[in-house]
DNA sequence: TTATGAATGACCGACAGTCGGTCATTCATA
DNA sequence: TATGAATGACCGACTGTCGGTCATTCATAA
């Protein structure tokens, strides 16, 4: 016989082995040679564990967001008024925090991707992550509603506030302007509408 | 001496020349060989008179979204009330016009190149082309404010409704789903929180 | 020894972009 | 009016890059 290897181990250690250079060089610029010479291995060996860049790429994205995720699970908490829980399920667009740059930057090049490509895991991915939010936001909405703090309508505009935050992003990026104010602003004025004046 | 062309006609007319190609091809499977040769001109010759790939494309799609733009100016006074004239206003999105597809497939790939772009004429671009909806979208609502159909509140959630229309535009390209429906409710509900019931 | 599968890097094709050269036109001059 | 020098439009062969493939080699278990 002859070795056998863990193949699905060894895909998470050349995606794992890869977290640095893909936030130091972007989606585009990364090469195949590069990856594989940072893994280590040779740049055929990268291809009988993924079936091309796109797949590699993905794998080491999915995993800077299902950190990012779990992140957001343990810290939401802390958090007090309802408004308040809202504006930090979107921190990852609304922080300023410097070393979420770069993970910003190939979140940029990912959704990029993402827009051009027919790659269904992708999309399925897409969906659990909107679905993932959506539960969060889903029952930070519920609590304020129970805790007599904002009105029931304000369940019906669940789905139209994620999409803008998406739009937000997307429209900063795309026209190359900052709107985090823009879309506090539009938070605030959201919640003039849907809170229950005492 | 020589001849002298007229260099911003013979960009444009190259320019012309691929519209149906682009609009066949989308803008990753275009080549310049093939514009070239749809040109009726050398591949160098293209160089000449765009500096790359992007250029070109960019020149073209501009095109296309300046005639849609002209469009909507030309049909926006048919509609009546203002939720209507709001639904037309993003007809792009929302229509279900089968010639329409094709473009909405150059654009999404033509989103997808602006994230990941530092193009500034194309951010700039982008600007002009939000300003554009944005000033007719101003005005519709001014329009509804006076005729007392709608509340003064609602002049503060245009900018979130002209972000959140490209976030579900863009979320449901990422997710691969059909959200008109999903966009046209949450419409709904925001009118039913600023109409002005009677 | 041998069968098996992991690992490899030389190789390939596609494509954006470059560059040295050609050719048609124009016009100054004899 | 004939000529030839100057100009710039035009061209496609070529280069460099990179994703992806495959024939071959190597290591190990039986």
């Amino acid at each position: 016989m002859a070795i056998i290897v863990d193949k699905d181990k060894k895909r998470r250690d050349i995606a794992g082995a890869c977290n640095e250079l893909l936030l130091e060089k972007g989606i585009k610029n990364l090469t195949i040679t590069e990856i594989a010479k940072t893994a280590g291995i040779g740049k055929g060996t990268v291809y009988d564990y993924f079936s091309n860049k796109e797949e590699i790429v993905f794998e080491i994205i999915r995993k800077f967001i299902e950190e990012h995720q779990a992140n957001l699970l343990g810290q939401s908490d802390k958090m007090t008024s309802t408004k308040q829980k809202v504006l930090y399920l979107f921190d990852f667009f609304l922080s300023e925090h410097k070393p979420y740059e770069k993970h910003l930057d190939v979140y940029r090049e990912y959704l990029s991707v993402t827009l051009s490509t027919k790659s269904c895991p992708m999309l399925e991915f897409n969906r659990e992550c909107s679905s993932f939010i959506r539960e969060i936001l889903d029952d930070i909405i519920d609590q304020g509603i129970k805790k007599g703090e904002i009105k029931d309508v304000a369940r019906q505009l669940t789905d139209g506030l994620m999409k803008a935050e998406r739009g937000y992003m997307v429209i900063a990026w795309a026209e190359g302007q900052d709107l985090k104010q823009e879309f506090k602003d539009y938070i605030d004025t959201l919640f003039d509408l849907i809170e229950i004046k005492k």
